[in-house]
DNA sequence: GCCGTTTTCGGCCCGACTGTTTTCAGTCG
């Protein structure tokens, strides 16, 4: 069976080629439909089982019956006949950083360019020279994504845990150095999406360039690939990009909404307002050339009859209508966590390592601790008894509760549980 | 291709940066 993750990827791969064939609203209706499928929680096939593909957001017919084909053969005919159409090269070369479905386009109909290698020899023999549209700048920029994508492919997605101490490097580094008012890291990031693409960081400050500074400064970044006068991109050493954005304090609150997303979100939040005779952007809700909010997401919610939405809903999946009926629930927080049933002591841990983790369970209000030591049976598995093992390692506190496991050595790969 | 407290047809968010342009197209967030 499928995953979801393989799903939306296919759609993805219907998506570029559409793109790169010229089609209009389509290539983005395909890819709506991936995100969609990547906020799922639980698996594609359970929504099909009980008939609700439909009611996932971007999902109507057309892509319901591709879904079901997918889920029954793993495959999309549709997609096939697309592969026959385009050269798989072509999707390569729009995956060039800087270079979109129209280039790609431009450059396999009108030079005949099937490809990333094919690209290299039509630059080097200058077949790019004097083409609408090809300056110096654009051919050594196009040299430049080719020689990336050869030393390897793109950097993944990151877990979020793994994003968590970069992020903060950066925060911190530019609350320190740069004159903000405010730092956040919006994003994604913000909404606690299990993975992240990239790290879109805030700044509120009327001194961008400062920040910009600062930022561009950092240890480990390893190359600056835009900045203008309000925003910069950077990538990092590991290949992690980040977005930093700097916008006037008056305009933190609707930069930190349009900057945490997601796009469906915002494309709704948008729409809406538009309906409304509002309009929304990164600087606030206006009215006319009116500024009605700004400052706060707060006042940019309530300024379009909205309740405030925390971002881990913003995923384009009914959060805004149920946020115009009233408050949307409380949602689970750390404070909400009674106990932390995995705990594993370092090495070295002795009872006054074990004391002190009690001490910050108790400060975070947590009612119970699962510790796990490892490495504490003798090679022989005839060592004292678990309990006695337990307060040679750990001192006297006795465990609520508490179980050991250890290798049997005279038949391996089982376990001895007491 | 999707969708609907204006629509079942006709729209589909809004703005920054770059390179090339003399007013804008392409790409990206
Ligand atoms: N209004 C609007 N906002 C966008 C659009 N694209 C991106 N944004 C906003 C919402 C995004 O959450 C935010 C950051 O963009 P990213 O491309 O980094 O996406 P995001 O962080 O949501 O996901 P990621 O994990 O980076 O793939 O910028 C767009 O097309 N329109
Ligand atoms: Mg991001
Ligand atoms: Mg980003």
């Amino acid at each position: 069976m499928p995953t979801n993750a393989e799903a939306a990827e296919t759609f993805r791969a219907i998506a570029d080629l559409l793109d790169v064939l010229g089609e209009r609203f389509k290539p983005e209706a395909y890819r709506r439909a991936a995100r969609s499928i990547d906020t799922l929680t639980e698996d594609l096939a359970a929504v099909a089982a009980r008939n609700e593909l439909r009611s996932i957001p971007g999902v109507g017919d057309a892509i319901e019956a591709k879904l079901r084909e997918f889920l029954a053969t793993g495959r999309i005919d549709y997609l096939e006949r697309l592969r026959r159409e385009v050269p798989p090269g072509v999707a390569e070369i729009l995956h060039l950083p800087g270079l979109g479905p129209k280039t790609a386009r431009r450059f396999w109909t009108d030079l005949g360019v099937e490809g990333p290698a094919e690209l290299r020899a039509a630059l080097d023999a200058g077949r790019l020279d004097g083409q609408k549209g090809f300056g110096p700048k654009k051919i050594a920029q196009i040299r430049a994504a080719l020689d990336a994508a050869a030393g390897g492919p793109p950097s993944a997605r990151l877990p979020i845990e793994e994003a968590y101490p970069i992020a903060h490097r950066i925060v911190r580094a530019l609350r320190e150095g740069a004159g903000a008012d405010r730092v956040e890291i919006a994003g994604s990031f913000r909404r606690g999406r299990e993975t992240v693409g990239d790290l879109d960081v805030l700044v509120a400050s009327r001194d961008p360039e400062r920040a910009f500074d600062v930022f561009s400064t950092l240890p480990d970044i390893r190359e600056v690939r835009l900045r203008g006068g309000t925003k910069e991109t950077a990538i990092l050493a590991r290949g992690l990009q980040v977005d930093l954005r700097v916008v006037d304090p008056s305009s933190f609150g609707a930069a930190l909404q349009y900057f945490t997303g997601s796009k469906e979100h915002n494309v709704i939040v948008r729409t809406r307002a538009r309906d409304a005779g509002l309009r929304v952007n990164e600087y606030g809700v206006f009215r006319g050339e009116t500024r009605i909010a700004g400052a706060t997401e707060e006042e940019v919610y309530a300024a379009l009859g909205l309740a405030w939405i925390p971002p881990e809903l913003r995923e384009g999946r009914g959060e805004v209508d149920a946020a115009t009926a009233g408050p949307l629930p409380a949602l689970v927080t750390a404070d909400d966590l009674r106990g932390d049933l995995h705990v594993h002591l370092e090495a070295a841990a002795d009872a006054a390592a074990v004391e002190r983790l009690l001490e910050e369970a108790r400060r975070r209000g947590l009612a119970y601790l699962g510790l796990v030591a490892e490495g504490v049976t003798a090679p022989d598995g005839r060592s004292a008894s678990p309990n006695r093992r337990w307060r040679r390692r750990c001192g006297p506190r006795r465990p609520a509760s508490g179980s050991s496991a250890s290798p049997r050595s005279t038949r391996p790969g089982r376990l001895r549980v007491r």
